[in-house]
DNA sequence: AAGAGGCCCTGATAGC
DNA sequence: TGCTATCAGGGCCTCT
């Protein structure tokens, strides 16, 4: 599911929503995800503070009050959802079940305060969400990720060096999140529509010109989708149950045997697998 | 060392 | 209706 766009919009409303609360209780209902969940969760995070939520590539990250972190990642398919307390009964009791907006099944952690707490939903598990020590461990734990797009790091002169001598298409080294991170399956073709250049293009072989495009479409395209509250193709919702609608904007993504979108373009969109990914493009102007 | 491929898992949809 | 196959927005691991 989720990219960086979708991961931002989840955490703003976190940050509105719980920062400053303390965690009174943590449920685990299902301790495997990609990441078993260590028998110590509970009390690592029990009683602890959410001083911040933060955000890096596609992880939120809660800052807690003994300098402690929990990472979250949603996977594929991950979603939270934020359940208020309406009734005097406590929020631990099963009355909240009656939330219209929360599924009824793969709710796997529950993070608990005084008059809401917020639900992790998984299905297919691909998410993991653990504590870290303190912020030497946090490093580490994501110095793997390159720059996000909208990083200085990420510029023209780091781009020509990362695409020296290598022999990747274009396409998966926008997946690739050791070169940058944040960008999916669903912003890449995008970016590239509007870069116009074809996904399968050797990276190495890339004009100056054609790697500035990627820069400036890389962050147009993903500030983009978080003013739009993200893209819902099959499951993402807002932590309020809402849809986001960049979705509805796409010029390429599911758009297979569509016209292009671009002003007096006569193509037709292209679906191509490009590393087992579906890869989506203009025949006409991506070349 | 870089890059390709498999795998983790459930659910929706298409085709028979 | 009910089976099977295929495909999904991610990332980690292994093999070459």
């Amino acid at each position: 599911m989720p990219e960086l766009p979708e991961v931002e919009i989840v955490r703003q409303s976190l940050n509105k929503k719980i920062k400053q609360k303390k965690v009174k209780k943590v449920i685990i209902r299902n301790r495997n995800l990609r990441f078993k969940i260590p028998k110590n969760f509970k009390s690592l995070l029990e009683d602890k503070k959410i001083i911040n939520i933060k955000r890096f590539s596609k992880y939120i990250i809660f800052c807690l009050s003994n300098k402690s972190y929990c990472l979250l990642h949603l996977g594929m398919s991950g979603t939270i959802h934020l359940i208020y307390n309406n009734k005097k009964s406590s929020l631990t009791n099963t009355s909240f079940y009656n939330s219209p907006l929360l599924p009824m099944k793969h709710n796997h952690v529950e993070i608990i305060f005084n008059n809401l707490k917020i639900v992790y939903n998984d299905p297919r598990r691909f998410g993991f969400i653990q504590i870290i020590n303190n912020s030497n461990s946090l490093k580490k734990r994501l110095q793997h990720l390159g720059p996000e797009p909208f990083d200085k790091k990420f510029n023209i002169d780091y781009i020509y060096f990362f695409f020296r001598n290598k022999k990747k298409n274009i396409k998966n080294f926008l997946l690739d999140q050791n070169f940058v991170s944040g960008i999916g399956n669903i912003y890449a073709s995008e970016i590239l529509f509007l870069s116009k250049i074809n996904p399968l293009k050797n990276a190495s072989k890339l004009t100056k010109s054609e790697c500035k495009k990627i820069i400036v479409n890389c962050k147009k395209v993903l500030s983009k989708a978080i003013k739009k509250g993200g893209s819902s193709i099959r499951d993402f919702k807002n932590t309020s149950g809402i849809k986001g609608n960049f979705q509805k904007i796409f010029k390429v993504y599911n758009r297979e045997g569509f016209d292009c979108r671009e002003y007096k373009c006569s193509g037709i969109i292209q679906k191509k697998n490009v590393s087992n990914r579906s890869t989506f493009f203009c025949n006409c102007c991506q070349k």
